[in-house]
DNA sequence: CCAATTATTGGACGATCGTCCAACTATGTC
DNA sequence: GACATAGTTGGACGATCGTCCAATAATTGG
């Protein structure tokens, strides 16, 4: 039997450039021949991986669940009490200001799009948007809040999200950067 | 010399159509035969009146200015005080939660969409949220807040996005109420 | 080393995209 | 009522879109 090393390099690497282009041209404004040009393979090679470029899409966002994972577990073994986790979460945004001002958030301009008129494939972008609901959630829960946990949850990331908008709009760092101290001063006081 | 009524009505027609089908499915996705089709005109008809689809979108732009312009002077006749003018902004929102929750905010959505690779339109978008930016600054600074006021007007404009896009991506009107009734809340503690 | 599976090459396909234009009709001016 | 302008008809254009596929090369298990 073939083991398909080779091939799951390849198949990186496509969702790799893929997940790159959706992100700074959205994924509609990315066409088939900007995915061969950035691989730098041949379309049948491509199409030899993915029969569609919607399946291309829901790999790019199986991969970003993978690493938006990664990066909540990372906080879970670094953080010990859920303020110092909201915090890492917020801290996050400013870690990633540059790109968020340049191309928006990747999860909301995504769904963002999608939304209009795929909502199909927004379904399966919203569980990007629910693995840090449901995360954020439990931080809240151990805040002991109860019964609001998930509300909190939501007004957070609306709160991210609408931060993130504004300052990709406006292209100004300075702004998010503000409104993030804001955020932190809101996690501090609850 | 022709008076072009008859041109006015039906260019009028052909931005009435554009701006619904460029909110309900986004601009890129919105096609020059969906917008032959939208109006019952000729290709080459609309083609006389708009020389690009960029110029449609262009108009349709103005079309909001317009009908945004003449919101915002109706509620300044309408509320005296500056907080009452803020509430008003907000309860927009709720009175549109149908249209925000299904296609998302008309503004933030268009503006998301041309950022990320057509940034010359996008400029031109944004002159919506200066519209909305510049009226709220000037409620803040009728509220005393002089040093303040821009970043309270981004900070309004943020939460309302936020907002928006969460009730979107998630379909839920309920979440929208909640959310907004903490918008009103904050301005009624300012 | 052989057979089978996996991977790559390279191009072609029909459909749709935004744009353009020549011919034709309606409208208003002098 | 002739003339110029404005508006409409209807189709064609090249470019690009996402998808498909037969031929060839590489890799792997037996």
């Amino acid at each position: 039997m073939n083991l398909g090393n080779k091939g799951e390099k390849t198949r990186a690497e496509i969702i790799s450039c893929a997940k790159q282009l959706f992100y700074q041209r959205g994924y509609e404004a990315t066409s088939f021949s900007d995915i061969v040009d950035a691989t730098g393979l041949y379309r049948g090679n491509i199409y030899h991986y993915f029969k569609t470029k919607d399946d291309i899409l829901q790999a790019v966002i199986a991969q970003h669940l993978v690493e938006f994972r990664a990066l909540l577990s990372e906080w879970d073994s670094r953080h010990a009490d859920p303020k110092s986790s909201l915090l890492a979460f917020v801290d996050m945004i400013t870690g990633r200001r540059q790109d968020l001002v340049e191309y928006g958030c990747p999860v909301g301009t995504l769904n963002a799009e999608l939304g209009k008129d795929r909502r199909d494939l927004q379904l399966a972008a919203r569980a990007l948007f629910d693995l840090f609901r449901d995360w954020l959630r439990m931080r809240f829960l151990e805040l002991g809040k109860a019964d609001a946990a998930d509300a909190l949850a939501l007004h957070l990331l609306g709160r991210a999200q609408g931060i993130a908008m504004i300052a990709h709009v406006y292209q100004d760092t300075a702004l998010l950067q503000r409104e993030i101290q804001q955020l932190d001063a809101w996690i501090g006081q609850l």
